[in-house]
DNA sequence: GCCATTTCTGATCATTTGGTCAGGTTTTTG
DNA sequence: CAAAAACCTGACCAAATGATCAGAAATGGC
C-alpha cells in the first residue's frame, strides 16, 4: 500500500544501494520507536540514536517525521497484504480457518512491532489510515464477508454475523502481539515459548470453529 | 488501585471541595489526551487547554506529568475493579458468561477512553503497571482460572485452557473500544448504534459459549 | 583521474516541552 | 473580621523538539 503522502523515500523501490540500505535501517529503528511511543511520542533523535546515524541524516532520506511515519506504516500494511490473503469460498472453513488462525498468531509472534504500531495508530483515531480504511480495506472487508456468507448459505457454518466474526478473528489473534506484556505477566513467562503459542492456536481454533458450527475433528 | 507513585492527589479521597472538583476536571482532560497520544506524546499544555485551566494550575494539583498519568491510570483500574468482579464457580457458565460478555462490551462502549489508555500503556510495555501485574492482577487472574477449571471439572464446559479463554474474552470485547475507529469504518457507521453493540454481544455470546461446549438455548 | 551526483553532518534555528516560583487572590477557620 | 490556609497564575527557565542548510566527503560513470 502506498500512503498518499510525501514520504520521499520507500514509496518507489528504486534508489541507490546506499540509499536502500540506510532507508531500511532507519525504518527499522523508527518502527521500534513508533511502536513504543506512538507518532507524537516518538523522537527523531531517539530514532537516529537507535539507527546509529546523525539526526540530520534522517532528514536527508525522509522529508520529515510524518513522512518517515508514513513510510513505516506503509511497510506494515504491505507486510499484512502479502502475508494474509487466503480464505476463498470454494474451500471448506474446516480446512481454511485453522490455517488462518495459525497464520495470524504466527504473524503476531513474528512481527509484534508491526502489530503494535498499527494498533496505536488506530487507537489514536487512525488519522493516516482513514483513507485506506475507506478504500482498500473496505473492499477487502466486504470480500471477506462474502466468503463467510457463502459458507453460511452452503450450510457449512452457523448463521453468524460475518462482520463480528471477522472482528473476533482479528482481535483474538492480534491480542498476542499487542498485549504481549500482559500475557507474559499472566502466564509468568517472558518471552513466551513455542508451547504457549501452540496452546493459544489450538484453544482458539477449537473455540472458534466449534462456536461457528464448523464441524472438525480437531481434538484438544 | 493505588499506584505506588507520588501523584500527590487522587490517591487519598480527602481534600477540599475545590480540590476535588479541579482534580476531577484535570483527570478527565488528561484521560482524553493520554488516550489519544500516550504518555510521552501527551502535552501538559494541551491537557491544560482541554481543562480550560492555566498550565501552572495542573502542577499545583499534581507533582508532575508522571504523577498525573499515574492518577489517571489508577482511576481506570479502579473503574475496572468496581465494574467487573462477578464470575463465581458455584453458578453455571451458561448463566454467568453471557452476562460477563454483555457487561464487558457495555463497558467498552461506555468508557472507551479508559480502555484505550490502558491498551496504549500495555503496548508501550506497561512500565507503570508491571508492579500491578505481578501483584493484584496475578491474584485476580489465578482466581479466575480456578473458576473456569472448576467448571471444567464439573463437566460444565469443554476442557479448554482457561488462560487462553480469559485472553479471548478480554480481547474480543475490548476490541470494540480500542479498535472502534476501524470497526466504524468497516461497518460504515459512525458512531455505532445500539443495534451494532447488541449484534456484537449476541454473536460473541453464541460463538464463545458454543465454542466452549456450554450448552445454552440462546438462538441467534 | 576528473567531474557530477549522491551521501553525509555539524552547527544552528524557532518552537515546544515539562517544570518552577514568587506573589497574588480567594476561601475557610476561629 | 482577621489570620491562616488553600488556591491561583503570569513570567520565566533549561532542555528537548522537529527542521534547515551550507559545505564537506564519498561514490560512481566515463
Amino acid at each position: 500500500m502506498i500512503l498518499t503522502l510525501a514520504s520521499h523515500g520507500s514509496d518507489r523501490p528504486c534508489g541507490g544501494r546506499i540509499r536502500q540500505k540506510n532507508e531500511e535501517l532507519i525504518i527499522r529503528a523508527a518502527e521500534e520507536e513508533f511502536a513504543l511511543h506512538g507518532f507524537k511520542g516518538a523522537s527523531m533523535q531517539k530514532i537516529a540514536d537507535r539507527a546509529a546515524l546523525p539526526k540530520a541524516n534522517l532528514h536527508y532520506y525522509f522529508k520529515n517525521k510524518l513522512g518517515l511515519y508514513a513510510a513505516v506504516l506503509s511497510q506494515v500494511i504491505d507486510l499484512w497484504d502479502h502475508s494474509l490473503n487466503e480464505l476463498t469460498a470454494d474451500l471448506h472453513p474446516r480446512d481454511v480457518l485453522p490455517n488462518y488462525i495459525a497464520e495470524k498468531i504466527r504473524f503476531s509472534r513474528e512481527y509484534p512491532l508491526a502489530s503494535r504500531l498499527f494498533a496505536k495508530e488506530i487507537i489514536s483515531g487512525a488519522p493516516l489510515l482513514k483513507a485506506y480504511f475507506e478504500d482498500d480495506y473496505a473492499k477487502w472487508f466486504s470480500s471477506r464477508i462474502a466468503v463467510f456468507q457463502a459458507w453460511i448459505d452452503q450450510g457449512k457454518m452457523d448463521p453468524i454475523d460475518p462482520e463480528h466474526l471477522i472482528f473476533l478473528l482479528w482481535s483474538s489473534t492480534q491480542h498476542y502481539a499487542d498485549f504481549g506484556v500482559q500475557i507474559e505477566s499472566a502466564l509468568g513467562r517472558s518471552p513466551l515459548a513455542d508451547h504457549d503459542f501452540d496452546k493459544a492456536t489450538r484453544t482458539l481454533t477449537h473455540i472458534l470453529l466449534k462456536g461457528c458450527g464448523v464441524d472438525s475433528s480437531t481434538p484438544l
